[in-house]
DNA sequence: TGCTACTGATGGAAGGTTCCACCAAGTCTA
DNA sequence: TAGACTTGGTGGAACCTTCCATCAGTAGCA
């Protein structure tokens, strides 16, 4: 080490001041990052990672693209983290996930590449949570799982946040939401149309039947190539004069849907959108949307990640993030 | 090493097994593999890169999201880098581009955390690569450089791409092309509004003037804020019966536009994109499209950083990959 | 003074690989 | 059969850190 006879200084002491631990007095502290400095000296990683069993790495499996701008969310969500995550110094291994990714995980637990997995898009019993817990490997999820107890997640209150967008449409003066989201699959699917139905009640009691009884009622999308014509006969059948929906791609199809019916946006239909996705900005009239705190949770996630790294398991094992409303154009108040 | 004890071995040809280097026996490489089978043996990552200066990582300068769908493509090519890169036993390491890059090039170059870079959106002069060029770290980029000489890059032919766009709008009997693309900022924003003359130049020849002259002429558009009424506008003046574009995010705002003068896509307007991203196949008429086929780069580009890797400078520097035209329904043909 | 306690700093060991020089045994050649 | 070459294989050094035991010096205290 060049750095320690540079500065006059054993190689030990270098290590401590570069790593906060042990003891250095003031002088030899200033002589040893002036000389870091001097010679733009930077510790090998590898080296590092050998001796002290840490790489400050964390590996992020990515979900697969599908065919949906839904993930453009995602997107900013992987932003978000590799962000967060440099902020605290750390690294992101980003992985593509496989169909089957035991094997990777396998690999990079075996490996010692990472200190630390994040996980996103959770499902009930999922198997990488499993896997992960079972190799003893430290991980956070963004996205809850039913794993009682130890398991680390942040999420946000999807319910809390349709709930307020019915609020919100009802404030403005409209009189039969609807919602249209997806065929529960996803834990979130049913938590959002849930949301909808606490939010109707709420307004109900509360303004002393604002709405009328259910609302326009719910639909359920089975998939992407339907969603098209199930909306279009809704919005004629049900009649709503506002929709909440599960996604901002929804929303989008909402948009296209009600064009074909001569509807206009905001005036004859309020619409809402769920993600707060940038992409939905672009939208005329632009889109009332629920958004969820990307950054916020990307940190919360780095910061528990962290946690769990240096102090090992022990906090709460569940965090919920609140939701916010941006509003757009497109729930102004309807048509006099 | 315990495998080395385990199967009777000197530690040494553990290592030639797994690397395949030096000469190995069949008996003892069976003996070897079987008992790294047995063990679940997996060589430390760190102690590994110490020794042999590999790291089997490279590094990728994810930009940032822009308020642009646009960037959806560039999601795709992530995935397919992480994918290729997976398939050459590369991990990637995605790091965010801050306003000045410089920084954290010089430390994951420093670290030896990486054995490449992957640089996108490459500007004339791209500061970044001259870093890593300085500093004697391999990279590849995604998009031409114009440093003349010794840098790698892969890249589509967008010139051809859309010359081929009015080929086949020509073919479907269209007769006023115009192009609308951005104002020139980057080396393709040129190219592709270059490949528009030259199409029509072409075609204009071979077919004794199918189409009228310049067709309906180009229209450069200056940002997103104001893209949808220079669209309107240009839509109503120069009177195009099909518009090539130079984003699938443009032809969206096109589809916009059209709308709002009641021009129904395909019939009375033709639409072509360009990136074939996988949002566009969500309008409605499908959106014809040039795509660029981001596995292909993407796996050019990585077995381009592992030649730098393992053989150092020395190849061509460039290459240039050919785009396809995906077929949609918003080129089936005018109106009669 | 003699003992303990603390501060600041040190050198050597360890961590898990790959690389290198070298070796034993067998094969070929003159 | 001596010498050279090839094959299969070995152990130790090196890679660059962090960790640990230890030490010299100083201060506090009875």
């Amino acid at each position: 080490m060049d750095v320690a006879r540079a500065a006059g200084v054993g190689k030990s002491t270098v290590s401590n001041v570069l790593n906060g631990t042990g003891r250095v007095g003031e002088a030899a502290r200033r002589r040893v990052l002036d000389t870091i400095e001097q010679l733009g000296y930077q510790p090998h990683q590898g080296a590092r990672s050998l001796r002290s069993r840490r790489t400050m790495r964390l590996a992020y499996l990515m979900p697969p693209i599908q065919l949906e701008p839904t993930n453009l969310i995602m997107m900013q969500f992987l932003q978000a983290l590799l962000t967060a995550a440099a902020g605290q110094h750390y690294g992101v291994l980003v992985v593509p996930e496989a169909a089957d990714p035991s094997d990777d995980i396998r690999r990079l637990v075996a490996d010692r590449s990472v200190d630390a997995f994040v996980l996103s898009e959770l499902q009930p019993a999922d198997p990488r949570a499993e896997l992960l817990h079972r190799l003893g490997m430290p991980f956070v999820c963004f996205g809850r799982t039913d794993r009682r107890g130890r398991l680390a997640w942040v999420d946000i209150d999807d319910a809390a946040g349709v709930a307020d967008a019915v609020a919100h449409v009802i404030g403005r003066g409209y009189r039969r939401p609807g919602y249209i989201g997806y065929e529960p699959r996803t834990y979130w699917d049913a938590e959002r149309e849930a949301g909808f139905r606490a939010g109707l009640a709420a307004t109900a009691t509360a303004t002393a039947r604002a709405t009328d009884g259910d609302g326009a009622g719910v639909l359920r999308l089975a998939d992407d190539a339907t969603a098209r014509a199930s909306i279009r006969s809704f919005l004629v059948s049900a009649r709503p004069d506002a929709v909440l929906t599960g996604s901002d791609k929804i929303a989008v199809i909402v948009y296209g849907a009600a064009a074909e019916l001569g509807l206009r946006i905001g005036r004859d239909l309020a619409v809402v959108g769920f993600d707060g996705s940038v992409g939905a900005t672009l939208l005329s009239p632009r889109l009332t949307s629920v958004v969820m705190p990307v950054e916020d949770i990307a940190s919360r996630v780095v910061e528990r990640a962290q946690l769990l790294i240096e102090r090992g398991p022990g906090d709460p094992p569940g965090e919920i993030l609140p939701t916010w409303l941006r509003e757009g154009q497109s729930t102004t108040g309807p048509a006099a």
